[in-house]
DNA sequence: AGGTCATATGACCATATAGTCATATTTGGA
DNA sequence: TCCAAATATGACTATATGGTCATATGACCT
Protein backbone atom coordinates (compact mmCIF):
# COMPACT_ATOMS: atom_id res chain seq x y z
CA UNK A 1 0.00 0.00 0.00
CA UNK A 2 1.42 3.36 -1.32
CA UNK A 3 1.75 5.98 2.35
CA UNK A 4 1.13 9.13 2.73
CA UNK A 5 -1.61 10.52 0.75
CA UNK A 6 -3.43 8.33 -1.05
CA UNK A 7 -4.55 9.10 -5.45
CA UNK A 8 -7.91 10.01 -4.22
CA UNK A 9 -6.18 12.88 -1.95
CA UNK A 10 -4.65 14.29 -5.37
CA UNK A 11 -8.02 13.77 -7.03
CA UNK A 12 -9.15 16.44 -4.80
CA UNK A 13 -10.26 19.84 -6.26
CA UNK A 14 -7.27 22.08 -5.34
CA UNK A 15 -9.18 24.26 -3.24
CA UNK A 16 -10.61 21.50 -0.88
CA UNK A 17 -7.39 20.21 -0.92
CA UNK A 18 -5.66 22.81 0.00
CA UNK A 19 -8.12 23.79 3.01
CA UNK A 20 -7.53 20.10 4.55
CA UNK A 21 -3.98 20.47 4.31
CA UNK A 22 -4.20 23.91 6.09
CA UNK A 23 -5.96 22.21 8.73
CA UNK A 24 -3.89 19.44 9.38
CA UNK A 25 -0.96 22.33 9.42
CA UNK A 26 -3.14 24.60 11.89
CA UNK A 27 -3.79 21.22 13.96
CA UNK A 28 0.30 20.16 14.27
CA UNK A 29 1.05 24.31 14.63
CA UNK A 30 -0.96 24.50 17.82
CA UNK A 31 -0.54 21.07 19.36
CA UNK A 32 2.46 18.27 19.74
CA UNK A 33 1.29 14.70 17.62
CA UNK A 34 0.07 13.36 20.73
CA UNK A 35 -2.57 16.09 21.39
CA UNK A 36 -3.38 16.85 17.95
CA UNK A 37 -7.15 16.04 17.25
CA UNK A 38 -8.23 14.18 14.44
CA UNK A 39 -11.74 15.03 15.08
CA UNK A 40 -10.75 18.85 15.00
CA UNK A 41 -8.91 18.57 12.06
CA UNK A 42 -11.35 17.30 10.24
CA UNK A 43 -14.49 19.62 11.77
CA UNK A 44 -11.89 22.94 10.71
CA UNK A 45 -11.55 21.10 7.34
CA UNK A 46 -15.42 20.69 6.62
CA UNK A 47 -14.91 17.20 6.30
CA UNK A 48 -16.24 13.98 7.60
CA UNK A 49 -13.76 11.62 9.55
CA UNK A 50 -14.17 8.73 6.96
CA UNK A 51 -12.80 11.28 3.87
CA UNK A 52 -10.01 11.75 5.77
CA UNK A 53 -9.44 8.35 6.46
CA UNK A 54 -9.85 7.76 2.58
CA UNK A 55 -6.76 10.19 2.13
CA UNK A 56 -4.77 8.83 4.53
CA UNK A 57 -3.74 5.68 6.52
CA UNK A 58 -3.72 6.72 10.00
CA UNK A 59 -2.29 9.76 11.90
CA UNK A 60 1.27 9.04 11.73
CA UNK A 61 0.85 9.41 8.00
CA UNK A 62 -0.74 12.93 8.72
CA UNK A 63 1.89 14.09 10.29
CA UNK A 64 4.31 12.46 8.10
CA UNK A 65 2.81 14.08 5.39
CA UNK A 66 3.81 17.70 7.16
CA UNK A 67 6.46 16.79 7.85
CA UNK A 68 7.88 16.11 4.61
CA UNK A 69 6.35 19.64 3.44
CA UNK A 70 8.40 21.04 5.94
CA UNK A 71 11.20 19.50 4.83
CA UNK A 72 10.79 19.91 1.23
CA UNK A 73 10.17 23.73 1.46
CA UNK A 74 13.40 23.80 4.21
CA UNK A 75 15.30 22.32 0.66
CA UNK A 76 14.40 25.31 -1.65
CA UNK A 77 16.58 27.20 0.92
CA UNK A 78 19.39 24.92 1.91
CA UNK A 79 19.53 23.41 -1.47
CA UNK A 80 21.48 26.40 -3.37
CA UNK A 81 23.46 26.89 -0.24
CA UNK A 82 25.08 23.93 -0.45
CA UNK A 83 25.69 23.26 -4.04
CA UNK A 84 29.39 24.24 -4.22
CA UNK A 85 30.55 23.78 -0.82
CA UNK A 86 34.44 23.96 -1.91
CA UNK A 87 34.09 27.45 -4.08
CA UNK A 88 33.71 30.23 -0.95
CA UNK A 89 35.60 29.63 2.52
CA UNK A 90 34.12 28.30 5.16
CA UNK A 91 32.32 31.47 6.95
CA UNK A 92 31.24 32.39 3.74
CA UNK A 93 29.22 29.25 3.82
CA UNK A 94 28.34 29.06 7.59
CA UNK A 95 26.91 32.82 6.79
CA UNK A 96 24.62 31.41 3.88
CA UNK A 97 23.34 28.59 5.39
CA UNK A 98 22.31 30.72 8.29
CA UNK A 99 21.06 33.40 6.64
CA UNK A 100 19.21 30.44 4.50
CA UNK A 101 17.65 29.76 7.79
CA UNK A 102 16.46 33.03 8.46
CA UNK A 103 14.78 33.31 5.58
CA UNK A 104 12.82 29.97 5.78
CA UNK A 105 11.84 31.46 9.22
CA UNK A 106 10.31 34.48 7.91
CA UNK A 107 8.34 33.17 4.25
CA UNK A 108 7.04 30.35 6.85
CA UNK A 109 6.77 30.96 10.30
CA UNK A 110 3.96 28.31 10.78
CA UNK A 111 6.06 25.78 10.32
CA UNK A 112 8.72 26.64 12.39
CA UNK A 113 6.72 25.13 15.46
CA UNK A 114 6.01 22.19 14.33
CA UNK A 115 9.61 21.39 13.40
CA UNK A 116 10.61 22.60 16.76
CA UNK A 117 8.72 20.42 18.59
CA UNK A 118 9.21 17.33 16.75
CA UNK A 119 12.77 17.93 17.39
CA UNK A 120 12.75 18.29 20.79
CA UNK A 121 9.48 15.79 21.48
CA UNK A 122 11.50 12.98 22.00
CA UNK A 123 8.11 10.31 22.80
CA UNK A 124 7.35 11.53 19.54
CA UNK A 125 6.61 8.40 17.62
CA UNK A 126 8.03 9.48 14.46
CA UNK A 127 11.04 11.37 16.17
CA UNK A 128 13.56 8.14 15.69
CA UNK A 129 12.36 8.08 12.05
CA UNK A 130 12.11 11.29 11.24
CA UNK A 131 15.02 13.33 13.57
CA UNK A 132 17.83 11.18 14.66
CA UNK A 133 18.58 10.55 11.29
CA UNK A 134 18.47 13.66 9.98
CA UNK A 135 20.93 15.54 12.79
CA UNK A 136 23.20 12.63 12.25
CA UNK A 137 23.56 13.33 8.82
CA UNK A 138 23.79 17.29 8.74
CA UNK A 139 26.49 17.04 12.10
CA UNK A 140 28.45 14.54 9.29
CA UNK A 141 28.27 17.36 6.95
CA UNK A 142 29.31 20.25 8.67
CA UNK A 143 32.36 18.13 10.57
CA UNK A 144 33.62 17.61 7.17
CA UNK A 145 33.20 21.15 6.17
CA UNK A 146 35.30 21.59 9.53
CA UNK A 147 38.22 19.83 8.53
CA UNK A 148 38.27 21.05 4.67
CA UNK A 149 38.57 24.64 6.77
CA UNK A 150 41.15 23.76 8.51
CA UNK A 151 43.03 22.47 5.75
CA UNK A 152 42.67 25.39 3.76
CA UNK A 153 44.11 27.26 6.75
CA UNK A 154 40.40 29.18 7.51
CA UNK A 155 40.30 27.52 11.09
CA UNK A 156 42.59 26.89 13.81
CA UNK A 157 43.89 23.53 13.96
CA UNK A 158 43.46 22.87 17.89
CA UNK A 159 40.08 22.42 17.94
CA UNK A 160 37.47 19.38 18.75
CA UNK A 161 35.41 19.02 15.32
CA UNK A 162 32.97 17.56 16.22
CA UNK A 163 31.85 19.69 19.41
CA UNK A 164 32.36 22.52 16.78
CA UNK A 165 30.07 20.98 15.14
CA UNK A 166 27.65 20.60 17.12
CA UNK A 167 27.86 24.15 18.80
CA UNK A 168 27.72 25.59 14.81
CA UNK A 169 24.26 23.51 14.57
CA UNK A 170 22.99 25.05 17.82
CA UNK A 171 23.70 28.64 17.03
CA UNK A 172 21.53 28.35 13.92
CA UNK A 173 18.61 27.72 15.89
CA UNK A 174 19.57 30.63 18.35
CA UNK A 175 19.61 32.81 15.93
CA UNK A 176 16.46 31.72 14.41
CA UNK A 177 15.20 31.81 17.33
CA UNK A 178 16.56 35.25 18.66
CA UNK A 179 15.18 36.44 15.45
CA UNK A 180 11.62 35.48 16.45
CA UNK A 181 11.68 36.60 20.12
CA UNK A 182 13.51 39.54 20.07
CA UNK A 183 12.91 41.00 16.54
CA UNK A 184 10.03 42.95 15.24
CA UNK A 185 7.48 39.99 13.97
CA UNK A 186 7.94 41.65 10.43
CA UNK A 187 10.75 41.13 8.42
CA UNK A 188 13.52 43.26 9.93
CA UNK A 189 17.10 44.21 7.97
CA UNK A 190 18.65 44.75 11.45
CA UNK A 191 18.74 40.84 11.95
CA UNK A 192 21.30 40.71 9.22
CA UNK A 193 23.00 43.29 11.40
CA UNK A 194 22.77 40.40 13.81
CA UNK A 195 23.72 37.45 11.91
CA UNK A 196 27.27 39.49 10.83
CA UNK A 197 27.60 39.60 14.55
CA UNK A 198 27.32 36.09 14.77
CA UNK A 199 29.97 35.48 12.24
CA UNK A 200 32.10 37.63 13.72
CA UNK A 201 31.76 35.58 16.74
CA UNK A 202 32.46 32.57 15.49
CA UNK A 203 35.89 33.80 13.02
CA UNK A 204 37.18 35.04 16.77
CA UNK A 205 36.56 31.72 18.02
CA UNK A 206 37.27 29.55 15.60
CA UNK A 207 39.69 31.26 12.43
CA UNK A 208 42.62 31.74 12.53
CA UNK A 209 42.96 35.08 13.29
CA UNK A 210 45.03 37.31 11.11
CA UNK A 211 42.56 40.35 10.18
CA UNK A 212 40.21 40.78 12.20
CA UNK A 213 40.59 44.31 14.46
CA UNK A 214 41.21 44.28 17.66
CA UNK B 1 -6.11 26.78 49.59
CA UNK B 2 -2.83 25.51 49.87
CA UNK B 3 -1.40 24.96 46.48
CA UNK B 4 1.07 22.21 45.97
CA UNK B 5 0.99 18.74 48.32
CA UNK B 6 -1.89 19.38 50.87
CA UNK B 7 -0.68 18.22 54.46
CA UNK B 8 -1.93 14.75 54.17
CA UNK B 9 0.61 14.04 51.78
CA UNK B 10 2.96 15.15 54.14
CA UNK B 11 1.66 12.99 56.81
CA UNK B 12 2.60 9.99 54.68
CA UNK B 13 5.59 7.51 55.78
CA UNK B 14 8.55 8.52 54.10
CA UNK B 15 8.69 5.23 52.07
CA UNK B 16 4.87 5.63 50.91
CA UNK B 17 5.52 9.28 49.97
CA UNK B 18 8.76 8.12 47.66
CA UNK B 19 7.38 5.57 45.84
CA UNK B 20 4.53 8.21 44.60
CA UNK B 21 7.26 11.04 44.21
CA UNK B 22 9.12 8.33 41.98
CA UNK B 23 5.93 7.13 40.16
CA UNK B 24 4.99 10.81 39.42
CA UNK B 25 8.35 11.61 37.91
CA UNK B 26 8.73 8.61 36.19
CA UNK B 27 5.59 9.67 34.07
CA UNK B 28 6.67 13.09 33.39
CA UNK B 29 9.76 12.10 32.48
CA UNK B 30 8.69 9.49 29.51
CA UNK B 31 5.83 11.77 28.94
CA UNK B 32 4.73 15.09 28.19
CA UNK B 33 2.21 17.24 30.44
CA UNK B 34 -0.87 16.12 27.85
CA UNK B 35 0.52 12.57 27.70
CA UNK B 36 1.40 11.86 31.17
CA UNK B 37 -1.45 9.60 32.42
CA UNK B 38 -3.01 10.10 36.67
CA UNK B 39 -4.07 6.46 36.02
CA UNK B 40 -0.57 5.32 35.47
CA UNK B 41 0.79 7.39 38.14
CA UNK B 42 -1.56 5.85 40.82
CA UNK B 43 -0.97 2.21 39.36
CA UNK B 44 2.50 2.24 39.79
CA UNK B 45 2.53 4.22 43.01
CA UNK B 46 0.39 1.16 44.33
CA UNK B 47 -2.36 3.89 45.97
CA UNK B 48 -5.79 4.52 44.64
CA UNK B 49 -7.14 7.00 42.39
CA UNK B 50 -9.12 8.85 45.31
CA UNK B 51 -5.73 8.74 47.49
CA UNK B 52 -3.81 10.93 44.98
CA UNK B 53 -6.56 13.68 45.17
CA UNK B 54 -6.50 13.81 48.46
CA UNK B 55 -2.27 14.87 48.46
CA UNK B 56 -3.09 16.98 45.34
CA UNK B 57 -6.02 19.47 43.93
CA UNK B 58 -5.45 17.99 40.16
CA UNK B 59 -2.74 17.09 37.02
CA UNK B 60 -1.49 20.71 37.22
CA UNK B 61 -0.14 20.72 40.82
CA UNK B 62 1.51 17.20 40.02
CA UNK B 63 3.55 18.80 37.64
CA UNK B 64 4.03 22.12 39.34
CA UNK B 65 5.28 19.94 41.90
CA UNK B 66 8.06 18.44 39.91
CA UNK B 67 9.17 21.22 38.44
CA UNK B 68 9.61 22.85 41.57
CA UNK B 69 11.70 19.56 42.66
CA UNK B 70 13.91 20.44 39.74
CA UNK B 71 14.10 23.89 40.75
CA UNK B 72 14.96 23.35 44.03
CA UNK B 73 17.53 20.89 43.07
CA UNK B 74 19.08 23.18 40.36
CA UNK B 75 18.91 25.78 42.90
CA UNK B 76 21.87 23.99 44.44
CA UNK B 77 23.95 24.05 42.36
CA UNK B 78 23.89 27.68 40.85
CA UNK B 79 23.62 29.35 44.05
CA UNK B 80 26.92 29.03 45.41
CA UNK B 81 28.14 29.83 41.64
CA UNK B 82 26.12 33.21 41.36
CA UNK B 83 26.93 33.95 45.36
CA UNK B 84 29.64 36.60 44.57
CA UNK B 85 29.96 37.34 41.15
CA UNK B 86 31.62 40.36 41.25
CA UNK B 87 34.59 38.24 42.99
CA UNK B 88 35.72 36.63 39.68
CA UNK B 89 36.22 37.66 36.34
CA UNK B 90 33.32 37.02 33.56
CA UNK B 91 34.78 34.32 32.03
CA UNK B 92 35.92 32.09 35.04
CA UNK B 93 32.07 32.70 36.23
CA UNK B 94 30.88 31.70 33.16
CA UNK B 95 32.46 28.48 32.93
CA UNK B 96 31.76 27.95 37.00
CA UNK B 97 28.15 28.13 36.05
CA UNK B 98 28.57 25.63 32.92
CA UNK B 99 30.02 23.54 34.89
CA UNK B 100 27.35 23.28 37.88
CA UNK B 101 25.15 22.65 34.93
CA UNK B 102 27.06 19.89 33.92
CA UNK B 103 27.18 18.69 37.58
CA UNK B 104 23.11 18.86 37.90
CA UNK B 105 22.89 16.86 34.38
CA UNK B 106 25.31 14.58 35.77
CA UNK B 107 23.59 13.95 39.19
CA UNK B 108 19.82 14.28 37.74
CA UNK B 109 19.26 12.53 34.52
CA UNK B 110 16.10 11.93 35.19
CA UNK B 111 14.93 15.48 35.61
CA UNK B 112 17.01 16.94 32.43
CA UNK B 113 14.08 15.13 30.01
CA UNK B 114 11.58 16.84 32.00
CA UNK B 115 13.07 20.05 32.12
CA UNK B 116 14.04 20.00 28.53
CA UNK B 117 10.37 19.30 27.50
CA UNK B 118 9.07 22.02 29.80
CA UNK B 119 11.41 24.36 27.70
CA UNK B 120 9.97 23.91 24.39
CA UNK B 121 6.49 22.44 24.71
CA UNK B 122 5.15 25.58 24.34
CA UNK B 123 1.26 24.18 24.28
CA UNK B 124 1.90 23.27 27.66
CA UNK B 125 -0.67 25.20 30.11
CA UNK B 126 2.30 25.76 32.84
CA UNK B 127 4.58 27.16 29.89
CA UNK B 128 3.85 30.56 30.63
CA UNK B 129 3.78 30.58 34.29
CA UNK B 130 7.03 28.73 34.85
CA UNK B 131 9.59 29.03 31.67
CA UNK B 132 8.71 32.83 30.21
CA UNK B 133 9.72 34.40 33.24
CA UNK B 134 12.05 32.67 34.12
CA UNK B 135 14.23 32.48 30.97
CA UNK B 136 13.36 36.54 31.01
CA UNK B 137 15.53 36.86 34.51
CA UNK B 138 18.02 34.57 33.37
CA UNK B 139 18.68 36.71 30.39
CA UNK B 140 18.83 39.97 32.55
CA UNK B 141 21.39 38.74 34.66
CA UNK B 142 23.67 37.64 31.68
CA UNK B 143 23.27 41.34 30.35
CA UNK B 144 24.09 43.13 33.94
CA UNK B 145 27.22 40.45 34.01
CA UNK B 146 28.12 41.34 30.39
CA UNK B 147 28.05 44.80 31.00
CA UNK B 148 29.82 44.15 34.24
CA UNK B 149 32.88 42.39 31.92
CA UNK B 150 32.50 45.38 29.52
CA UNK B 151 33.08 47.86 32.11
CA UNK B 152 36.08 45.95 33.58
CA UNK B 153 37.58 45.50 30.25
CA UNK B 154 37.39 41.67 30.01
CA UNK B 155 35.06 41.86 27.07
CA UNK B 156 35.17 43.80 24.24
CA UNK B 157 32.70 46.61 23.72
CA UNK B 158 31.55 46.49 20.52
CA UNK B 159 28.98 43.75 21.06
CA UNK B 160 25.51 43.49 20.69
CA UNK B 161 24.99 42.68 24.59
CA UNK B 162 21.41 41.29 24.42
CA UNK B 163 22.20 38.63 21.72
CA UNK B 164 25.32 37.67 23.54
CA UNK B 165 23.15 37.13 26.41
CA UNK B 166 21.00 34.36 24.22
CA UNK B 167 23.91 32.98 22.85
CA UNK B 168 25.85 32.24 26.49
CA UNK B 169 22.20 31.22 27.95
CA UNK B 170 22.13 28.87 24.66
CA UNK B 171 25.56 27.54 24.63
CA UNK B 172 24.76 26.51 28.20
CA UNK B 173 22.00 24.13 26.81
CA UNK B 174 24.11 23.12 23.81
CA UNK B 175 27.01 21.52 26.39
CA UNK B 176 25.00 19.81 28.71
CA UNK B 177 23.30 18.41 25.81
CA UNK B 178 26.42 17.25 23.57
CA UNK B 179 27.80 15.97 27.09
CA UNK B 180 24.55 13.59 27.15
CA UNK B 181 24.68 12.32 23.45
CA UNK B 182 28.31 12.03 22.98
CA UNK B 183 29.94 11.54 26.18
CA UNK B 184 30.38 8.35 27.74
CA UNK B 185 26.89 7.74 29.97
CA UNK B 186 28.54 7.83 33.03
CA UNK B 187 30.36 10.62 34.03
CA UNK B 188 33.75 11.53 32.24
CA UNK B 189 36.42 13.64 33.02
CA UNK B 190 36.83 14.71 29.23
CA UNK B 191 33.41 16.64 29.36
CA UNK B 192 36.07 19.45 31.03
CA UNK B 193 38.43 19.86 28.60
CA UNK B 194 35.49 20.07 26.18
CA UNK B 195 34.35 23.13 28.63
CA UNK B 196 37.17 24.40 28.64
CA UNK B 197 37.80 24.25 25.08
CA UNK B 198 34.08 26.23 25.03
CA UNK B 199 35.42 29.04 27.23
CA UNK B 200 38.06 29.36 24.96
CA UNK B 201 35.87 30.19 22.01
CA UNK B 202 33.84 32.51 24.05
CA UNK B 203 36.99 33.97 25.39
CA UNK B 204 38.44 34.53 21.59
CA UNK B 205 34.54 35.62 20.70
CA UNK B 206 33.95 37.91 22.66
CA UNK B 207 37.14 38.68 24.76
CA UNK B 208 39.59 42.06 25.01
CA UNK B 209 42.22 39.07 23.71
CA UNK B 210 45.66 40.13 24.56
CA UNK B 211 46.19 36.57 25.94
CA UNK B 212 45.47 34.08 24.02
CA UNK B 213 48.33 32.24 21.85
CA UNK B 214 47.88 32.30 18.37
C1' DA C 1 -16.68 -0.81 73.80
C1' DG C 2 -18.09 3.14 71.60
C1' DG C 3 -17.33 7.06 69.08
C1' DT C 4 -14.80 10.34 66.18
C1' DC C 5 -11.97 11.75 62.78
C1' DA C 6 -8.38 11.31 59.18
C1' DT C 7 -7.50 8.59 55.42
C1' DA C 8 -8.24 5.07 51.59
C1' DT C 9 -10.99 3.20 47.98
C1' DG C 10 -12.64 2.28 43.24
C1' DA C 11 -17.03 2.46 40.80
C1' DC C 12 -18.64 6.03 38.32
C1' DC C 13 -19.22 10.46 35.35
C1' DA C 14 -18.74 13.20 31.38
C1' DT C 15 -15.88 13.62 27.77
C1' DA C 16 -12.50 12.66 24.33
C1' DT C 17 -9.71 9.75 21.49
C1' DA C 18 -8.19 7.03 16.78
C1' DG C 19 -10.13 4.34 13.71
C1' DT C 20 -14.14 1.42 11.09
C1' DC C 21 -17.78 0.39 8.06
C1' DA C 22 -22.43 -0.14 6.24
C1' DT C 23 -24.87 3.03 3.88
C1' DA C 24 -25.75 7.11 1.04
C1' DT C 25 -24.47 10.26 -2.51
C1' DT C 26 -22.18 11.79 -6.55
C1' DT C 27 -19.94 11.09 -10.83
C1' DG C 28 -19.28 9.82 -15.61
C1' DG C 29 -19.87 6.79 -19.31
C1' DA C 30 -23.04 3.90 -22.47
C1' DT D 1 -31.97 6.83 -18.48
C1' DC D 2 -29.71 3.46 -16.13
C1' DC D 3 -25.79 1.34 -14.08
C1' DA D 4 -21.48 0.90 -11.82
C1' DA D 5 -17.61 2.70 -9.80
C1' DA D 6 -15.67 6.30 -6.92
C1' DT D 7 -16.25 9.00 -3.08
C1' DA D 8 -18.51 10.91 1.16
C1' DT D 9 -20.79 10.19 5.47
C1' DG D 10 -21.32 9.98 10.60
C1' DA D 11 -22.99 6.64 13.88
C1' DC D 12 -20.46 3.41 16.15
C1' DT D 13 -16.58 0.68 18.70
C1' DA D 14 -13.28 0.10 22.07
C1' DT D 15 -10.58 2.56 24.94
C1' DA D 16 -8.71 6.21 27.66
C1' DT D 17 -8.86 10.49 30.02
C1' DG D 18 -9.12 13.78 34.59
C1' DG D 19 -11.79 14.18 38.33
C1' DT D 20 -15.70 12.99 42.08
C1' DC D 21 -17.87 11.01 45.97
C1' DA D 22 -20.44 7.81 48.84
C1' DT D 23 -18.68 4.34 51.37
C1' DA D 24 -15.20 1.60 53.90
C1' DT D 25 -11.25 1.21 56.78
C1' DG D 26 -8.42 1.86 60.56
C1' DA D 27 -6.12 4.60 64.23
C1' DC D 28 -6.63 6.99 68.45
C1' DC D 29 -8.97 8.75 72.52
C1' DT D 30 -12.39 8.38 76.44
Amino acid sequence: MRSLPKDTFYNLSEEKRNKIIDSIISEFENNSYENASINRIVSNAGISKGSLYQYFNDKKDLYRYVINLIIEEKMKYITPVMENPDKRDFFTLIRDMYKSGLEFAKDNPRYLNIGNVLLSDISSPLYQEIVKENIGKSNEIFEYLIQQGINRGEIRGNINIKFIAHLISDMNVSIVEYYRKNVSKDWDEGIFIILDELLDFLKRGIGNNRDIEK
